[in-house]
DNA sequence: AGTGCGATTGACT
DNA sequence: GTCAATCGCACTA
C-alpha cells in the first residue's frame, strides 16, 4: 500500500468540537499532502489554539474575505500569508459560523522527505517543517488550498497512524502580542522537530 | 486613498 | 543576539 492509502482521512465526527481540545487532539496525528511528484507527510508535533474571544485570533473581528475559511465547520483548512512571506496552515474548529481554529506549527517529516527537501531548499531534516512557514513550504501549501476539507482525501488531509506522541507540554503561544499570556500552545516535549525557544519546549 | 502592522524566516554582527 | 524583507489586509478618514 501507499502512504496515502495507508492513512485515510480522519472522520470529522472524531474531531473534538472545541478549539483547545482539537489543538491537543491533533498532536501526534498526520498531515498528508498529495503532490504531482508523490505524497508527502509528517507527524504534528506542535499546535496552537485560537479560541473564541481571543484578540490574537483572526476571527476576532468577524468574517472577512481573507478569513472566511476559519468560519467553516471544523476540519477545514484556513491558509493565509503571514508577513508577506510565509503561509500558515490552520484547521478550522467548532461549529459553522464560529471563527476559531488551530495553527499547525511543526511537523516531524515522515514521508516524501526528498520532495520536502526540494520544496524547502535545505537538507537538514530537523529544519524541513520546524515552524509554520517552513511547514507550509515543505508541503507546498498556499492560498489555493484555503478552504480544503481536511476530512476528505484530496490535495491535503489529516490522518492517524495510531502512534502515541508521548508527553505533551502546554505553553504560551509564539509570536503574538495580544492575549500572549494564555497557555494555548501544545507540543511534544523534548522533541527536536518542535519550533520555538527551548525554554518553552520542556 | 493612505497607513501601520503582523500567528515568520533567514541572513548577518 | 539583531534586523530587514515583503504584502495583504484592516482600520482611519
Amino acid at each position: 500500500m501507499s502512504f496515502a492509502g495507508d492513512h485515510p482521512p480522519l472522520a470529522r465526527a472524531e474531531l473534538p468540537d472545541d478549539t483547545v481540545g482539537l489543538a491537543r487532539y491533533l498532536i501526534g496525528k498526520l498531515v498528508v499532502r498529495a503532490l504531482p511528484e508523490g505524497t508527502v507527510g509528517g507527524r504534528i508535533v506542535e499546535t496552537e489554539a485560537y479560541v473564541a474571544g481571543d484578540a490574537a485570533g483572526h476571527g476576532y473581528r468577524g468574517m472577512t474575505p481573507r478569513n472566511r475559511s476559519l468560519f467553516l465547520e471544523r476540519g477545514h483548512a484556513y491558509v493565509y500569508l503571514a508577513y508577506g512571506v510565509s503561509f500558515m496552515l490552520n484547521v478550522s474548529s467548532e461549529a459553522p459560523g464560529i471563527g476559531t481554529g488551530v495553527l499547525i506549527r511543526a511537523l516531524e517529516p515522515l514521508h516524501g522527505i526528498a520532495i520536502m527537501r526540494l520544496n524547502r531548499g535545505v537538507e537538514r531534516l530537523r529544519d524541513l517543517a520546524r515552524g509554520p512557514g517552513r511547514l507550509a513550504a515543505a508541503l507546498r501549501i498556499d492560498r489555493s488550498l484555503d478552504g480544503t476539507d481536511l476530512c476528505r482525501e484530496g490535495p491535503l488531509w489529516l490522518a492517524s497512524d495510531g502512534h502515541d506522541p508521548g508527553a505533551i507540554g502546554l505553553s504560551t503561544r509564539i509570536g503574538i502580542s495580544k492575549d500572549a499570556e494564555r497557555p494555548l500552545r501544545f507540543y511534544v516535549r523534548e522533541n527536536p522537530f518542535v519550533s520555538g525557544p527551548a525554554a518553552l519546549n520542556r
